[in-house]
RNA sequence: GCCCCAGUAGCUCAACAGGACAGAGCAGCGGCCUUCUAAGCCGCGGGUUGCAGGUUCGAGUCCUGCCUGGGGCGCCA
């Protein structure tokens, strides 16, 4: 930010320290002036004090006097009136900062998000596509909290993405083949043949099944040879047992899709392990053929040696199964395969991201570097971006096999019947049907909220507790300012006055407020450049925090004229941005709560 | 044994590619609804950033070692 301003100023700079004879960086430092109320930024002194120290040999001279030494001579030898936009220097503690006129910014800041509209914090095109996959749930099993995390993170990468200019292919994958799925068809067929899930809890009822089939099998080990028999009439492609399987698998799919519609994630390309199995197989003959893969069956599995292909040491990524020795493929079978329909599909992606969690990293590099040695150029545009996982109180890790889980069905409904009560405690004036889209948004919102805010790759715990408070920062907090602010511009009623500069002392918390919105655009790319929604959900706070600031230090309606006219743009402007973050993080903004 | 990640207030977490006095929320105590929605705001208390060194003008952030916890490591996904 403040690119312009700051190579004018670079450009008198460079006289006034070579005058000193301080030598002149390649590059300064910016900083961020933490001072509430102002807005600029700074300028750190202490390089080139160090660097004058060093020069001239000045012993015993301690830099950080030098430094505010130096910013004071420089504050009093640079003009003000010289420098566009910039209203006052001043050197505090080795810092030199430059506070700008937030009048004229304030106007610029404000003509341009209401210019932009739902358009401001996205960037141009850059004509550069990514794929994005995440969420990859199996059929045939629940879908828990810890599913949650993934799936949401992927969609905010995903939109962050696209807000940063990136064309993003969002990609599913579904584990829809494999031994749970012979096992569950397996229990179907014996103890449950002829039945159907309930309409209401499909992924429920098919989780349950799952979890009584290996119950059935623990109790009962020698029942394990009904369900090989079943693997093999499973390979041998078995029309009526691939007919059940298709109609199972269906099952899972309209559960799936009833909870992606309640999240509001959609996906471009919904890929299947069943798809890409043969091809898997075909591709490890093809590289024992080649020499990369060592085929050691059937006394053992087919395996890479990546240590010994790639020169690397013994152990670092050690050795790559790729098939079972009876000839069974694998999941790293599947996943070469899919990497390269993946870019046979989209050859001109510049990257294809996997949010797959961190316990797989290992695995991904495995994969990552197998296709780099089987001499596919795009390899080095796979990415694992790795998220730690989702635990219960005392590290327990859910289950889905024990099912040992939170389903992902019950949190949502439980915290809409939380969120229910508490729009009916608040406003119990609002109509029903409002009442109950307020409920789904806060709840909804709340859930995604506290699945993103948080360092990607520290592990959450999920409490019900937490997850239901709606108090603080989380999305509630959110969207009540973006409510306050849509209340004061229903009440002064119709058009935003004109575009005008402020005639006013603007008050320190209007200033806050205009550079948090200002800051947003930024955000959104740093947000992009780490893969990282963190920084947004921390920004919106950040923003809500200075709206209610501004909310209750500084009237609109009572305003006089000016001040008025000029206030209701910045909350339409606040409002704006606050609905744009939101919206970068999937969640609602209601209109009122 | 080797590798990866984390350790910050009583609890849950921040800290924008090293930068200003390490900030929030929750919990506790005390205030603010005849003025734009109190899902809000204000105030109080609470810290040797796991430990020991090192690099740097400057380290929660980078490097080394150690401690604690979690995860991964040839036929699960």
């Amino acid at each position: 930010m403040f690119e312009r301003e700051k190579q004018v100023l670079e450009q008198k700079l460079r006289p006034l320290l070579e005058a000193r004879e301080v030598p002149v960086p390649e590059a300064f430092t910016y900083v961020e002036i933490p001072f509430k109320g102002t807005w600029g930024f700074g300028l750190a002194v202490f390089p080139l004090a160090a660097a004058e120290v060093k020069a001239k040999g000045l012993k015993g001279v301690p830099v950080p006097k030098r430094a505010q030494e130096l910013a004071e001579y420089l504050a009093a030898n640079l003009d003000p009136g010289q420098l566009p936009g910039i209203q006052r220097i001043e050197a505090v503690r080795g810092y030199l900062n430059f506070y700008l006129d937030p009048h004229l910014y304030s106007r610029q800041v404000i003509d341009r998000v209401l210019d932009e509209g739902q358009k401001y914090g996205h960037h141009p095109r850059r004509g550069e596509r990514v794929m994005v996959e995440f969420s990859q749930p199996n059929t045939h099993k629940a879908l828990h909290v810890g599913h949650l995390r993934g799936t949401i993170l992927g969609d905010v990468i995903c939109r962050i993405l696209d807000a940063a200019g990136y064309d993003v292919v969002r990609a599913n994958y579904l584990g829809d083949i494999g031994w749970h799925v012979i096992k569950w068809l397996w229990n179907y067929l014996k103890y449950h043949k002829g039945e159907e899930p309930p309409a209401e809890d499909k992924i429920r009822w098919m989780g349950d099944l799952y979890v009584e089939a290996n119950k059935r099998l623990e109790e009962n080990p020698e029942l394990e040879a009904e369900v090989r028999d079943l693997f093999k009439r499973w390979d041998q492609g078995d029309p009526e047992l691939r007919a059940l399987w298709e109609k199972t698998r269906q099952w899972s799919i309209e559960g799936f899709d009833e909870i992606y519609r309640w999240l509001n994630v959609h996906f471009d390309r919904v890929y299947f392990e069943s798809e890409v199995e043969e091809e898997g197989k075909a591709l490890v003959e093809d590289m024992g053929a080649r020499g990369i893969a060592i085929d050691q069956r059937p006394e053992g599995p087919v395996i890479v040696n990546l240590d010994q292909l790639m020169g690397l040491p013994e152990g670092t990524l050690r050795t790559y199964v790729v098939l079972r020795s009876d000839g069974t493929s694998l999941y790293s079978t599947k996943d070469l395969a899919l990497a390269i329909r993946k870019f046979r599909e989209y050859p001109d992606l510049a990257r294809s991201i996997y949010v797959v969690d961190v316990r797989q990293s290992l695995y991904l590099k495995q994969i990552f570097a197998t296709l780099k040695v089987m001499g596919y150029e795009w390899a080095d545009r796979l990415y694992h971006l790795a998220y730690e996982v989702v635990v219960l109180p005392g590290n327990v890790v859910l289950k889905t096999r024990e099912g040992e889980v939170v389903f992902l069905r019950d949190l949502i409904q439980e915290a809409i019947r939380r969120a229910r009560a508490i729009v009916e405690e608040k406003n119990p004036a609002l109509d029903a049907v409002t009442k109950e889209r307020v409920a789904h948004a806060v709840a909804l919102g709340s859930l995604k909220y506290t699945m993103v805010a948080r360092e990607n790759n520290r592990t959450v715990t999920f409490d019900w507790k937490r997850a239901l408070d709606f108090q603080g920062v989380a999305a509630p907090y959110i969207q009540y300012a973006h409510v306050r602010a849509n209340s004061i511009l229903r009440k002064a009623g119709g058009a935003l006055p004109e575009p005008l500069t402020p005639a006013h002392a603007l008050h320190p918390k209007e200033v806050d407020l205009i550079s948090q919105i200002a800051v947003f655009p930024d955000r959104v790319l740093m947000a992009a450049r780490e893969y990282k929604p963190l920084t947004l959900t921390n920004h919106a706070y950040e923003l809500a925090r200075a709206f209610n600031d501004f909310y209750n230090t500084c009237p609109v309606l009572q305003a006089e004229p000016r001040v008025r006219a000029f206030r209701l743009r910045l909350v339409a402007a606040a409002k704006q941005t606050l609905a744009n973050a939101l919206a970068l993080l999937n969640i609602e903004a209601p209109e009122v709560m």
